[in-house]
DNA sequence: ATCTTAAAATGAACATTGTTCAGTACTTTT
DNA sequence: AAAAGTACTGAACAATGTTCATTTTAAGAT
């Protein structure tokens, strides 16, 4: 008699329909921009229904939360197999700004929107968001014990260069550039990140 | 026969009034979370009587994004008579980050907020915005002339600086430094704008 | 096979939102 | 006082997230 097992079979099976049309609603929309009913249509359920397997709204994109994160730290896995942290570190920049425009709309519920949505703070994407940080802090320290970063409180510092990535990709995501010029924004970005390369650098 | 004079005048105080009316409500709730007829009680009028004088909501906050600007450069001031020009840029650090945490709301408009709502290309705040910046780019070139900072293209330091203040400062707004304890947030900012001023700093 | 009970899905509704427009009320001009 | 013009508004529209009584569907018991 597996009939609550195959049950709970279906639940999971619809969250994942749900969810799987809210993740594609959501790439080609924004989060703001799909509604509870787009995804109801999407895949042909009454909107009602959605919440018999979500809270709300934002339960639903906690999960896409996540998946971003995931993509995230799929992302950065290539850099890892580089022996050199410095080098390491270089590279993980790189593939950052690579990820930030390859996924905008990723890079936005993890970085940029407002956070009701993810309050909880034991879901699937802080503790993604967590290892990646963590990641980097690991590199940072290397890159001190080698001397090729100035000594200094490892989590102050990745904070910084954190900092900084971000500070720079939110600002071209947001459209806060248009001061610049075409001429000037080309390659704006890329220029900007190897000075700070060079301020980073021990000597 | 000033009755032409007196209705524009008329017209210029109920745009006032709006304005004022959105301004107050937009410092309490923040943008998206003021409607048109909280708007519209607050003056006492009717909502439809407020698309009499502004063509649609956004073009409400337009002025606000002046406004916030206009506050930001006001802020700024006070560091211009400081003669040391690299003591002028950490001053002018520290006025940002003190700034972005009095006013949070100015902040989202300014650096934050998705720009459908400042399309306008030549709207008071761009202007503002303009002036901001190049008052960085102008003490980026002496800090360099006096060699406090390693020679470098003006326009891509400056956006380095911009970029790592501007992270720094919405990653805290936007809540994502929930990865660190109590104990490590706290002076975190301070910290590392300390060792970016370092970075920064020739030698 | 029929009846009962439990679960799943929904239509309709509520309170919002930005925005529009036909009509009313008031003001100025004739 | 009548005509013309301007300022204002109530009601409506099409959305939104969310709830709930009701209906449909499936399962278990007789």
């Amino acid at each position: 008699m597996g009939v609550k097992e195959r049950k709970e079979r279906d639940r999971v099976d619809m969250k994942e329909l749900i969810l799987n049309s809210a993740h594609q609603l959501f790439l080609s929309k924004g989060f703001e921009e799909v509604s509870i009913r787009n995804i109801a249509e999407a895949i042909e359920y009454s909107p009602a229904t959605i919440y018999l397997y979500f809270k709300d709204k934002n339960e639903i994109f906690y999960a896409l939360h996540g998946e971003a994160f995931k993509k995230f730290n799929l992302y950065m896995e290539s850099v890892f197999t580089i022996k050199d942290p410095f080098k390491r570190l270089v590279a993980m920049g790189e593939k950052y700004i690579e990820f930030t425009f390859a996924y905008p709309k990723y890079y936005n519920i993890m970085f940029i929107a407002e956070a009701p949505m993810l309050c909880e703070e034991s879901s699937e994407g802080w503790i993604e968001g967590g290892r990646a940080l963590e990641a980097l802090e690991s590199i940072v320290t290397e890159c001190i014990k080698e001397g090729q970063l100035k000594k200094q409180p490892v989590k102050v510092l990745a904070f910084t260069i954190w900092s900084y990535m971000h500070g720079m990709c939110s600002l071209e995501l947001r459209d806060r550039m248009k001061h610049y010029t075409e001429e000037e924004r080309e390659g704006m970005i890329e220029k900007s990140f190897k000075i700070f390369i060079q301020l980073l650098k021990n000597q």
